[in-house]
DNA sequence: ACCATACATGTCGACACTGACATGTCGAGA
DNA sequence: TCTCGACATGTCAGTGTCGACATGTATGGT
Protein backbone atom coordinates (compact mmCIF):
# COMPACT_ATOMS: atom_id res chain seq x y z
CA UNK A 1 0.00 0.00 0.00
CA UNK A 2 1.24 3.15 -0.96
CA UNK A 3 -0.43 4.79 1.75
CA UNK A 4 2.19 3.20 3.99
CA UNK A 5 5.08 4.87 2.46
CA UNK A 6 3.59 8.20 2.16
CA UNK A 7 3.07 8.25 6.03
CA UNK A 8 6.84 7.33 6.43
CA UNK A 9 7.98 9.46 3.73
CA UNK A 10 5.94 12.34 5.25
CA UNK A 11 7.42 11.30 9.27
CA UNK A 12 10.81 11.61 7.36
CA UNK A 13 10.96 15.13 6.85
CA UNK A 14 9.72 15.64 10.12
CA UNK A 15 7.89 14.06 13.16
CA UNK A 16 5.09 14.69 13.49
CA UNK A 17 1.29 13.70 14.97
CA UNK A 18 -1.77 11.86 13.05
CA UNK A 19 -3.43 15.20 12.82
CA UNK A 20 -0.85 17.15 11.01
CA UNK A 21 -0.10 14.56 8.70
CA UNK A 22 -3.86 14.15 7.58
CA UNK A 23 -3.50 18.12 7.00
CA UNK A 24 -0.62 17.58 4.26
CA UNK A 25 -2.93 15.01 2.52
CA UNK A 26 -5.16 18.18 1.89
CA UNK A 27 -2.70 20.21 0.73
CA UNK A 28 -0.75 19.43 -3.06
CA UNK A 29 -0.05 16.00 -2.15
CA UNK A 30 -3.25 14.69 -2.04
CA UNK A 31 -4.13 16.91 -4.95
CA UNK A 32 -1.51 15.77 -7.27
CA UNK A 33 -0.23 12.19 -5.73
CA UNK A 34 -2.24 10.35 -3.13
CA UNK A 35 -5.29 11.28 -1.34
CA UNK A 36 -6.29 10.12 2.41
CA UNK A 37 -8.79 10.86 5.13
CA UNK A 38 -7.56 10.36 8.66
CA UNK A 39 -9.78 7.30 8.84
CA UNK A 40 -7.08 6.00 7.41
CA UNK A 41 -3.93 7.68 8.85
CA UNK A 42 -4.95 6.46 12.25
CA UNK A 43 -5.45 3.17 11.69
CA UNK A 44 -2.55 2.81 9.22
CA UNK A 45 -0.23 4.96 12.06
CA UNK A 46 -1.02 1.85 14.49
CA UNK A 47 -0.20 -0.52 12.36
CA UNK A 48 3.30 0.94 11.06
CA UNK A 49 4.26 1.29 14.97
CA UNK A 50 3.16 -2.37 15.07
CA UNK A 51 5.60 -3.29 12.77
CA UNK A 52 8.37 -1.03 14.30
CA UNK A 53 8.28 1.68 11.14
CA UNK A 54 7.61 4.41 13.41
CA UNK A 55 7.33 4.89 16.39
CA UNK A 56 5.40 7.51 19.22
CA UNK A 57 8.26 9.70 20.76
CA UNK A 58 6.21 12.94 22.36
CA UNK A 59 2.71 12.69 23.32
CA UNK A 60 1.18 16.30 23.51
CA UNK A 61 -1.98 18.31 24.83
CA UNK A 62 -5.21 16.95 23.78
CA UNK A 63 -3.84 13.28 23.51
CA UNK A 64 -1.80 13.96 20.76
CA UNK A 65 0.43 11.38 19.61
CA UNK A 66 4.00 12.98 17.46
CA UNK A 67 5.42 9.81 15.71
CA UNK A 68 8.70 9.54 13.88
CA UNK A 69 10.58 7.56 11.83
CA UNK A 70 12.76 4.42 13.17
CA UNK A 71 15.68 3.04 11.40
CA UNK A 72 14.02 0.17 9.70
CA UNK A 73 11.24 2.29 8.70
CA UNK A 74 13.77 4.66 6.84
CA UNK A 75 15.28 1.74 5.17
CA UNK A 76 11.49 0.49 3.83
CA UNK A 77 11.11 3.68 2.21
CA UNK A 78 14.34 3.90 0.63
CA UNK A 79 13.90 0.93 -0.65
CA UNK A 80 10.50 1.41 -1.68
CA UNK A 81 11.46 5.08 -3.65
CA UNK A 82 14.93 3.91 -5.49
CA UNK A 83 13.22 -0.11 -6.13
CA UNK A 84 12.30 -0.60 -9.88
CA UNK A 85 11.20 2.43 -11.52
CA UNK A 86 8.16 1.82 -12.30
CA UNK A 87 7.15 -1.66 -12.86
CA UNK A 88 3.16 -0.48 -13.38
CA UNK A 89 2.51 2.17 -10.74
CA UNK A 90 -0.84 2.23 -9.50
CA UNK A 91 -2.85 5.32 -11.12
CA UNK A 92 -6.12 6.88 -10.45
CA UNK A 93 -7.53 9.94 -12.16
CA UNK A 94 -10.96 11.07 -12.92
CA UNK A 95 -10.15 14.25 -13.99
CA UNK A 96 -7.98 12.14 -17.16
CA UNK A 97 -10.17 9.82 -17.42
CA UNK A 98 -12.91 12.45 -18.53
CA UNK A 99 -9.89 13.00 -20.95
CA UNK A 100 -10.30 9.52 -22.65
CA UNK A 101 -13.68 9.58 -22.41
CA UNK A 102 -14.45 13.22 -24.49
CA UNK A 103 -14.89 10.96 -27.62
CA UNK A 104 -18.57 9.57 -26.01
CA UNK A 105 -19.46 13.22 -26.48
CA UNK A 106 -20.17 15.26 -29.56
CA UNK A 107 -17.98 17.73 -30.92
CA UNK A 108 -19.81 20.25 -29.10
CA UNK A 109 -20.08 19.46 -25.91
CA UNK A 110 -16.44 18.14 -25.81
CA UNK A 111 -15.24 21.62 -26.80
CA UNK A 112 -17.24 22.95 -23.93
CA UNK A 113 -15.67 20.55 -21.05
CA UNK A 114 -12.13 21.00 -23.30
CA UNK A 115 -12.40 24.82 -22.52
CA UNK A 116 -13.53 24.70 -18.69
CA UNK A 117 -10.55 22.56 -18.41
CA UNK A 118 -7.89 25.12 -20.34
CA UNK A 119 -9.72 27.82 -18.15
CA UNK A 120 -9.46 26.07 -14.92
CA UNK A 121 -6.04 24.69 -15.47
CA UNK A 122 -4.44 28.57 -16.63
CA UNK A 123 -6.32 29.78 -13.58
CA UNK A 124 -4.22 26.97 -11.41
CA UNK A 125 -1.24 27.56 -12.62
CA UNK A 126 -1.27 30.63 -12.48
CA UNK A 127 -2.37 30.44 -8.67
CA UNK A 128 1.10 28.60 -8.11
CA UNK A 129 2.98 30.86 -10.16
CA UNK A 130 1.94 33.51 -8.00
CA UNK A 131 2.93 31.56 -5.00
CA UNK A 132 6.28 31.62 -6.20
CA UNK A 133 6.74 34.43 -6.85
CA UNK A 134 6.00 35.38 -3.54
CA UNK A 135 7.91 32.25 -1.81
CA UNK A 136 10.74 32.96 -3.75
CA UNK A 137 11.93 35.70 -1.47
CA UNK A 138 10.56 35.40 1.98
CA UNK A 139 11.56 31.86 2.29
CA UNK A 140 14.93 31.29 0.95
CA UNK A 141 14.81 27.77 2.85
CA UNK A 142 16.93 25.28 4.11
CA UNK A 143 16.89 23.21 0.63
CA UNK A 144 15.32 23.44 -2.30
CA UNK A 145 13.37 20.36 -1.57
CA UNK A 146 9.18 20.67 -1.81
CA UNK A 147 9.90 23.62 -4.22
CA UNK A 148 10.00 20.68 -6.80
CA UNK A 149 6.65 19.68 -6.43
CA UNK A 150 5.29 22.92 -6.67
CA UNK A 151 7.19 22.94 -9.48
CA UNK A 152 5.90 19.72 -10.79
CA UNK A 153 2.19 20.71 -10.12
CA UNK A 154 2.73 24.01 -11.80
CA UNK A 155 3.75 22.43 -15.17
CA UNK A 156 1.23 19.57 -15.02
CA UNK A 157 -1.22 22.48 -15.27
CA UNK A 158 0.32 24.55 -17.83
CA UNK A 159 0.94 21.11 -19.98
CA UNK A 160 -2.87 20.27 -18.98
CA UNK A 161 -3.85 23.57 -20.19
CA UNK A 162 -1.85 23.84 -23.90
CA UNK A 163 -3.49 20.59 -24.80
CA UNK A 164 -6.74 21.58 -24.12
CA UNK A 165 -5.97 24.49 -26.03
CA UNK A 166 -4.92 22.35 -28.85
CA UNK A 167 -7.19 20.09 -28.66
CA UNK A 168 -9.81 22.44 -29.01
CA UNK A 169 -8.39 23.29 -32.19
CA UNK A 170 -8.17 19.91 -33.57
CA UNK A 171 -11.57 19.19 -33.01
CA UNK A 172 -12.71 22.84 -34.89
CA UNK A 173 -10.19 22.01 -37.84
CA UNK A 174 -11.32 18.90 -39.05
CA UNK A 175 -8.87 18.88 -41.50
CA UNK A 176 -9.83 15.03 -43.11
CA UNK A 177 -7.77 14.19 -45.82
CA UNK B 1 -17.89 5.23 -9.14
CA UNK B 2 -15.96 5.76 -11.85
CA UNK B 3 -15.56 2.55 -13.02
CA UNK B 4 -19.12 3.07 -14.23
CA UNK B 5 -18.99 5.53 -16.18
CA UNK B 6 -15.20 4.26 -17.67
CA UNK B 7 -17.69 0.82 -19.59
CA UNK B 8 -20.19 3.21 -20.34
CA UNK B 9 -17.67 5.49 -21.89
CA UNK B 10 -16.29 2.94 -23.93
CA UNK B 11 -19.19 1.01 -24.90
CA UNK B 12 -20.36 4.40 -26.09
CA UNK B 13 -17.79 4.46 -28.72
CA UNK B 14 -18.38 1.28 -29.57
CA UNK B 15 -19.90 -2.30 -28.41
CA UNK B 16 -18.02 -4.35 -27.38
CA UNK B 17 -17.51 -7.51 -24.86
CA UNK B 18 -15.97 -7.60 -21.15
CA UNK B 19 -13.13 -9.16 -22.97
CA UNK B 20 -12.55 -6.69 -25.09
CA UNK B 21 -13.71 -3.82 -22.29
CA UNK B 22 -10.52 -5.50 -20.24
CA UNK B 23 -8.37 -4.76 -22.86
CA UNK B 24 -8.37 -1.52 -23.29
CA UNK B 25 -7.76 -1.19 -19.50
CA UNK B 26 -4.48 -2.56 -20.10
CA UNK B 27 -3.38 0.05 -22.61
CA UNK B 28 -3.67 4.00 -22.40
CA UNK B 29 -6.13 4.03 -20.60
CA UNK B 30 -5.03 1.85 -17.72
CA UNK B 31 -1.51 3.56 -17.58
CA UNK B 32 -2.63 6.99 -17.32
CA UNK B 33 -6.43 7.11 -16.23
CA UNK B 34 -8.10 4.50 -15.04
CA UNK B 35 -7.17 0.57 -14.08
CA UNK B 36 -9.49 -2.19 -13.77
CA UNK B 37 -8.89 -5.83 -14.13
CA UNK B 38 -11.71 -8.31 -15.45
CA UNK B 39 -12.57 -9.10 -11.74
CA UNK B 40 -14.09 -5.92 -11.04
CA UNK B 41 -15.79 -5.71 -15.39
CA UNK B 42 -17.67 -8.51 -15.27
CA UNK B 43 -19.58 -7.82 -12.12
CA UNK B 44 -19.63 -4.13 -13.17
CA UNK B 45 -21.71 -4.99 -16.55
CA UNK B 46 -23.91 -6.73 -14.92
CA UNK B 47 -24.77 -3.80 -12.05
CA UNK B 48 -25.07 -2.31 -15.25
CA UNK B 49 -27.23 -4.21 -17.17
CA UNK B 50 -29.36 -4.03 -14.40
CA UNK B 51 -29.78 -0.75 -13.69
CA UNK B 52 -30.91 -0.37 -17.67
CA UNK B 53 -27.79 1.53 -18.49
CA UNK B 54 -25.87 -1.22 -21.05
CA UNK B 55 -27.76 -4.20 -22.53
CA UNK B 56 -26.73 -7.44 -24.19
CA UNK B 57 -26.94 -7.02 -27.83
CA UNK B 58 -25.31 -9.84 -29.06
CA UNK B 59 -23.98 -13.19 -27.89
CA UNK B 60 -20.73 -15.06 -30.11
CA UNK B 61 -18.78 -17.66 -29.35
CA UNK B 62 -16.99 -18.86 -26.96
CA UNK B 63 -19.68 -17.54 -24.71
CA UNK B 64 -18.90 -13.61 -25.23
CA UNK B 65 -21.66 -11.56 -24.54
CA UNK B 66 -21.28 -7.51 -26.51
CA UNK B 67 -23.26 -4.98 -24.04
CA UNK B 68 -23.51 -1.71 -25.75
CA UNK B 69 -25.05 1.44 -23.59
CA UNK B 70 -28.14 2.00 -23.50
CA UNK B 71 -30.43 5.76 -24.19
CA UNK B 72 -30.26 6.23 -20.44
CA UNK B 73 -26.37 5.19 -20.19
CA UNK B 74 -25.74 7.59 -22.65
CA UNK B 75 -27.92 10.58 -20.70
CA UNK B 76 -25.80 9.31 -17.44
CA UNK B 77 -22.68 9.53 -19.33
CA UNK B 78 -22.95 12.84 -20.68
CA UNK B 79 -24.45 13.73 -17.39
CA UNK B 80 -21.04 12.98 -15.73
CA UNK B 81 -18.64 14.32 -18.15
CA UNK B 82 -20.12 17.66 -18.66
CA UNK B 83 -20.99 17.98 -14.59
CA UNK B 84 -19.22 20.33 -11.99
CA UNK B 85 -15.92 20.59 -13.74
CA UNK B 86 -13.23 19.08 -11.45
CA UNK B 87 -15.17 19.46 -7.46
CA UNK B 88 -12.20 17.34 -6.28
CA UNK B 89 -11.10 14.83 -9.03
CA UNK B 90 -10.00 11.11 -7.19
CA UNK B 91 -6.79 11.34 -7.78
CA UNK B 92 -3.91 8.80 -7.13
CA UNK B 93 -0.43 8.24 -8.75
CA UNK B 94 2.38 6.15 -7.16
CA UNK B 95 4.53 7.98 -9.27
CA UNK B 96 4.29 11.07 -8.70
CA UNK B 97 4.32 10.25 -4.89
CA UNK B 98 7.46 9.18 -5.20
CA UNK B 99 8.10 12.94 -6.39
CA UNK B 100 6.67 14.40 -3.94
CA UNK B 101 8.40 12.46 -1.27
CA UNK B 102 12.23 12.74 -2.63
CA UNK B 103 12.99 15.18 0.13
CA UNK B 104 12.89 11.94 2.71
CA UNK B 105 16.31 11.06 0.20
CA UNK B 106 19.96 12.48 0.77
CA UNK B 107 20.97 14.76 -2.24
CA UNK B 108 22.81 11.64 -4.11
CA UNK B 109 19.83 9.02 -3.86
CA UNK B 110 17.45 11.99 -5.22
CA UNK B 111 19.29 12.81 -7.98
CA UNK B 112 20.05 8.93 -9.50
CA UNK B 113 15.79 8.65 -8.81
CA UNK B 114 15.30 11.17 -11.05
CA UNK B 115 17.96 10.38 -13.78
CA UNK B 116 15.67 6.91 -14.10
CA UNK B 117 12.81 9.16 -14.21
CA UNK B 118 13.67 11.50 -16.68
CA UNK B 119 14.96 8.29 -19.04
CA UNK B 120 12.23 6.53 -18.73
CA UNK B 121 9.61 9.45 -19.43
CA UNK B 122 11.69 10.42 -22.45
CA UNK B 123 12.01 7.24 -23.58
CA UNK B 124 7.98 6.78 -23.16
CA UNK B 125 7.67 9.78 -24.90
CA UNK B 126 10.19 8.99 -27.93
CA UNK B 127 7.39 5.42 -28.13
CA UNK B 128 4.30 7.70 -28.50
CA UNK B 129 6.08 10.21 -30.62
CA UNK B 130 7.34 7.12 -33.27
CA UNK B 131 3.68 5.92 -33.23
CA UNK B 132 2.05 9.19 -33.90
CA UNK B 133 4.18 9.82 -36.82
CA UNK B 134 3.34 5.67 -38.11
CA UNK B 135 0.07 6.10 -37.60
CA UNK B 136 -0.75 9.92 -38.64
CA UNK B 137 0.02 8.40 -42.33
CA UNK B 138 -1.63 4.99 -42.11
CA UNK B 139 -4.74 6.50 -40.73
CA UNK B 140 -6.41 9.15 -41.69
CA UNK B 141 -9.40 8.43 -39.46
CA UNK B 142 -12.81 9.12 -38.98
CA UNK B 143 -12.33 11.32 -36.54
CA UNK B 144 -9.13 13.53 -35.01
CA UNK B 145 -10.75 11.68 -31.62
CA UNK B 146 -8.49 9.18 -29.52
CA UNK B 147 -5.21 11.41 -31.03
CA UNK B 148 -6.25 13.50 -28.07
CA UNK B 149 -5.79 11.05 -25.94
CA UNK B 150 -2.66 9.80 -27.05
CA UNK B 151 -0.91 13.35 -27.41
CA UNK B 152 -1.78 13.73 -23.74
CA UNK B 153 0.19 10.89 -22.92
CA UNK B 154 2.82 12.10 -24.81
CA UNK B 155 2.69 15.75 -23.44
CA UNK B 156 2.89 14.53 -19.94
CA UNK B 157 5.83 12.04 -20.85
CA UNK B 158 7.99 14.97 -22.16
CA UNK B 159 6.98 17.33 -18.85
CA UNK B 160 8.01 15.00 -16.42
CA UNK B 161 10.77 14.06 -18.53
CA UNK B 162 12.14 18.11 -18.27
CA UNK B 163 10.71 18.71 -14.61
CA UNK B 164 13.25 15.50 -13.67
CA UNK B 165 15.66 17.34 -16.09
CA UNK B 166 15.17 20.89 -14.22
CA UNK B 167 15.03 19.26 -10.96
CA UNK B 168 18.62 17.48 -11.01
CA UNK B 169 19.90 20.95 -11.71
CA UNK B 170 18.60 22.78 -9.17
CA UNK B 171 19.93 19.49 -6.78
CA UNK B 172 23.04 20.22 -7.99
CA UNK B 173 23.11 24.22 -7.72
CA UNK B 174 22.55 24.58 -3.79
CA UNK B 175 22.36 28.38 -4.86
CA UNK B 176 21.87 29.02 -1.17
CA UNK B 177 21.66 32.82 -0.67
C1' DA C 1 -4.25 -36.22 -32.34
C1' DC C 2 -2.31 -33.31 -29.12
C1' DC C 3 -0.99 -29.25 -26.95
C1' DA C 4 -0.30 -24.51 -26.07
C1' DT C 5 -2.26 -20.17 -26.36
C1' DA C 6 -5.56 -16.77 -26.71
C1' DC C 7 -10.35 -16.10 -26.04
C1' DA C 8 -14.07 -15.50 -22.63
C1' DT C 9 -16.61 -15.33 -18.28
C1' DG C 10 -17.17 -15.86 -13.72
C1' DT C 11 -16.78 -16.37 -8.05
C1' DC C 12 -14.78 -15.48 -3.62
C1' DG C 13 -12.11 -14.05 0.31
C1' DA C 14 -8.92 -10.63 1.93
C1' DC C 15 -7.88 -6.12 2.13
C1' DA C 16 -8.29 -0.91 1.28
C1' DC C 17 -10.92 3.12 1.57
C1' DT C 18 -14.79 6.43 2.58
C1' DG C 19 -18.31 8.68 5.17
C1' DA C 20 -20.90 8.79 9.29
C1' DC C 21 -20.65 8.64 13.94
C1' DA C 22 -18.46 9.32 18.50
C1' DT C 23 -15.61 11.55 21.99
C1' DG C 24 -12.98 14.73 24.24
C1' DT C 25 -9.52 19.07 24.87
C1' DC C 26 -7.76 23.67 24.59
C1' DG C 27 -7.79 28.66 23.61
C1' DA C 28 -9.96 32.94 22.25
C1' DG C 29 -13.45 36.08 22.31
C1' DA C 30 -18.19 37.64 23.78
C1' DT D 1 -18.43 32.07 32.28
C1' DC D 2 -19.77 30.25 28.33
C1' DT D 3 -19.59 29.02 23.80
C1' DC D 4 -17.51 28.17 19.50
C1' DG D 5 -14.13 26.58 16.52
C1' DA D 6 -9.86 24.33 15.82
C1' DC D 7 -7.31 20.60 17.65
C1' DA D 8 -6.96 15.57 18.10
C1' DT D 9 -8.05 10.63 17.95
C1' DG D 10 -10.69 6.95 17.15
C1' DT D 11 -14.50 3.06 15.44
C1' DC D 12 -17.47 0.90 12.19
C1' DA D 13 -20.37 -0.43 8.38
C1' DG D 14 -20.72 -0.34 3.54
C1' DT D 15 -18.43 -0.37 -0.66
C1' DG D 16 -14.65 -0.89 -3.92
C1' DT D 17 -10.75 -3.49 -5.54
C1' DC D 18 -7.30 -7.25 -6.26
C1' DG D 19 -5.35 -11.79 -6.55
C1' DA D 20 -6.33 -16.53 -6.61
C1' DC D 21 -9.10 -19.94 -8.23
C1' DA D 22 -12.31 -22.12 -11.50
C1' DT D 23 -14.14 -23.36 -16.00
C1' DG D 24 -14.69 -23.97 -20.65
C1' DT D 25 -13.92 -22.92 -26.05
C1' DA D 26 -11.76 -22.02 -30.55
C1' DT D 27 -7.46 -21.94 -33.24
C1' DG D 28 -3.02 -22.85 -35.03
C1' DG D 29 1.09 -25.47 -35.00
C1' DT D 30 3.55 -29.90 -34.63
Amino acid sequence: MSLTHALLGLLATRPQSGYELTKAFEGDLGRYAWQAGHTSIYPELAKLAERGLVEVTAEGARGSKTYDVTDAGRAELRDWLMSPPSRQAKVRNEQVLRMFLLSALDRDDAVTLLRRIAASTAEQADVLRAIREEAGDVVPGPAGFGQLAAEYGLRQYETVSSWALWAIEQLQTPART
